[in-house]
RNA sequence: GCACCCGUAGCUCAGCUGGAUAGAGCGUCUGUUUGCGGAACAGAAGGCCAUGGGUUCGAAUCCCUUCGGGUGUACCA
């Protein structure tokens, strides 16, 4: 197993002990710090971190196995190890007893920043994320987006980056206008109010049944293209109706994020840059960069990056999804001093953002550049795709009260076959914290590139490798520690003490928090976070499970033992964090 | 047609900047609790890492072939 790319402060001595070894014995000049490939031994008794020495074989023409060992027998002192051992090819580290507690555990215990990493600092980066039509409710799609966004967002500032999140909302358009129109014809002037139903959900439902009408009357697409044409006019009816539905819609939207944590610092609205863009694309036609064609669209070469060509502007003048996109890019340069621009946006559109970007970089703006999409991919079911006129979506509010009314069951049954157990004040809290999780960490635990099968029946349990499976790890961490009656400090210990394997193993876990979370950052993937986290409890209860602590007798040994569960409650704590999910004291 | 992505246990997925014996969860079978939360822990069974080749001391990992699945390829958004 790989690790141990980041910034580790051991990893700089062994670097440039490694390297003073090598270029005495071999009287070479310098070595590549890239070639010191770090590792987590398959076993914790061969070594608590390794040191591949294939790499130095070629370049010293020398078998790894030898010079293994020749970097062991030449080893300094070091604080933060006890022993260096060779083993075959590779040359095994095993921590001190001093660095895993005066500088490991003082961290994870004493230091809020124990985790974070200063690679982003004084750099502002934009995450844009969600960018929903406002015609229907948000689904199990946007779901997966909006917790990227979010958590990508949570990871970078651990990096200390300034996030500016924004949201691109398209609240125009022909698809907005279908719903308008049915509304127009068939809604009865109902409201939110007078039906009982969510904004978003009561505009969902007219844009479903405007497609049912048009299937019995393809004729009224013609209607809705005149309405579209009404709307840029700016046609007062039309545009009170717009902004009636509209409003409507985003109200719903606000429930349904402020229910699953996403924020925004900035919203865009295509409504208001739609018509944008025109003034970059006419520069840059007079610059040559574009080409007019025949009936007067503009468009722009892209056959050296193997794009074709692009339309830029229609015939008629008007403007394309590319168009405001050119806008709203140029805008948030000229708005925010960003040092990167995110796009959170389905892999169905990489071809789209890979336009983008050439473009941009044609009409010469150094930024381009910067601009990256993070790609991912889609959210099916067992039958295939969700497809919102079809009526297969996964509303994401009813997935969450699903969840919370599953979690409730749980919860009432759990506390009734146990009535020695502590009560649960206040379960419908916990019930949504549990369901929460449940969605979240089922979603974000798949790598970007795949697409998830989400299956209803089986995809949501609340065992294994589950959010409510970490939130129990914390509560069972939290209960432990409150039933300690002695302080839990940070003391040197007088006599040596011997952690034994499953203590080393939380340790050595402990030890690669930071670069799980580098790590996670950089590849814009919260999914690495979730396999280390994992990984951690489940360690962490296996530890738990093996080893007495509270009611051990040999005090040094309980101590030692309540500090890793202290560590283990932090950093865990701090990662629940970054996924949005509720550190649970009890459940 | 062309471009990109995916193919690892019955199912859902890790592992992919090449390295020590290919790992988890679910499901199936079997154990563990007077010891602090059993939403836990352990064991068994289950793999020609889609296929065929290549590079290498070494390939699930890199390159190419084939097959299977997905997405994109608009003067739609």
């Amino acid at each position: 197993m790989k690790i141990l790319n980041y910034t580790i402060e051991f990893k700089n001595q062994i670097v440039s002990v490694i390297s003073t070894i090598l270029q005495k014995k071999y009287n070479i000049d310098k070595i590549d710090p890239g070639l010191l490939k770090f590792e987590i031994p398959p076993d914790t008794n061969m070594g608590h971190i390794a040191l591949a020495c294939f790499p130095f074989a070629k370049l010293l023409k020398n078998a790894p196995q030898k010079i293994a060992q020749e970097l062991s027998k030449n080893w300094l002192e070091s604080i933060y190890f006890k022993t260096v051992e060779a083993n075959g090819p590779y040359l095994n580290f095993f921590f001190s007893p001093t660095y895993l507690k005066q500088f490991l555990l003082k961290d994870c215990l004493e230091s809020p920043e124990y985790g974070k990493s200063n690679l982003g600092a004084g750099k502002t980066i934009m995450v844009e994320y969600s960018s929903p039509n406002t015609n229907k409710p948000l689904h199990l799609g946007h779901g997966r987006n909006n917790l990227l966004g979010m958590v990508v967002s949570n990871l970078l500032e651990q990096l200390d980056y300034q996030v500016v999140k924004t949201c691109l909302v398209n609240d125009r358009g022909i698809h907005i206008c279908k719903s308008m129109y049915a509304y127009q014809k068939y809604g009865n002037a109902e409201t939110p109010e007078s039906t009982g139903l969510k904004g978003d959900k009561l505009v969902g439902k007219y844009y479903v049944i405007y497609d049912q009408k048009e299937k019995e009357n393809p004729d009224i697409a013609e209607d809705i293209k005149q309405m579209l044409r009404d709307w840029e006019d700016g046609d007062t009816e039309v545009r009170n109706l717009w902004e009636k539905l509209n409003g409507w819609v985003l109200e719903g939207f606000n429930h349904t994020y402020q229910r699953m944590g996403a924020v925004f610092d900035r919203l865009y609205f295509e409504s208001e840059t739609y018509t944008g863009g025109r003034e970059a694309i006419l520069e840059a036609y007079k610059a040559g960069i574009c080409e007019k064609e025949p009936n007067g669209a503009i468009s722009i070469d892209l056959e050296d990056v193997k794009l074709g060509k692009k339309i830029l502007l229609r015939g008629d003048g008007t403007s394309m999804y590319i168009t405001q996109d050119i806008n709203t890019t140029i805008n948030k340069f000229a708005n925010y001093d960003l040092d990167y621009n995110l796009y959170v946006v389905g892999n169905e559109q990489e071809n789209h953002f890979k336009v983008l970007f050439s473009i941009l970089k044609k009409f010469g703006y150094k930024w381009a550049d910067r601009c990256e999409h993070v790609s991912y991919g889609m959210v099916n079911l067992p039958d295939g795709k969700m497809k919102s006129r079809e009526g297969t979506v996964v509303d994401f509010d009813d997935l969450m009260d699903s969840m919370k009314a599953l979690a409730a069951d749980e919860l009432k049954e759990r506390y009734s076959a146990n009535e020695n157990k502590h009560q649960i004040e206040n379960l419908d809290n916990t019930a949504e914290a549990i369901a929460q999780s449940a969605i979240k960490y089922f979603i974000l635990k798949t790598n970007l590139n795949k697409d998830i099968t989400f299956n209803p029946k089986e995809s949501l349990s609340f065992d294994g490798a589950t959010g409510p499976y970490l939130q129990y790890t914390h509560a069972r961490i939290c209960s432990l520690l409150n039933k300690s009656t002695t302080a839990i400090e940070l003391k040197e210990d007088v006599n040596p003490y011997e952690w034994n394997e499953e203590e080393i193993k939380l340790l050595v876990g402990l030890v690669r928090f930071p670069d799980a979370i580098q790590q996670s950052a950089l590849d814009r993937n919260p999914a690495i976070l979730c396999t280390y986290i994992y990984e951690l409890c489940r360690t962490f209860n296996k530890f738990y499970y093996e080893h007495q602590i509270l009611k051990i007798e040999c005090v040094q040994t309980r101590d030692n033992r309540l500090l890793i569960c202290k560590a283990v409650k932090a950093v865990l704590g701090k990662t629940l964090n970054i996924f949005g999910i509720e550190a649970l004291t009890r459940m």
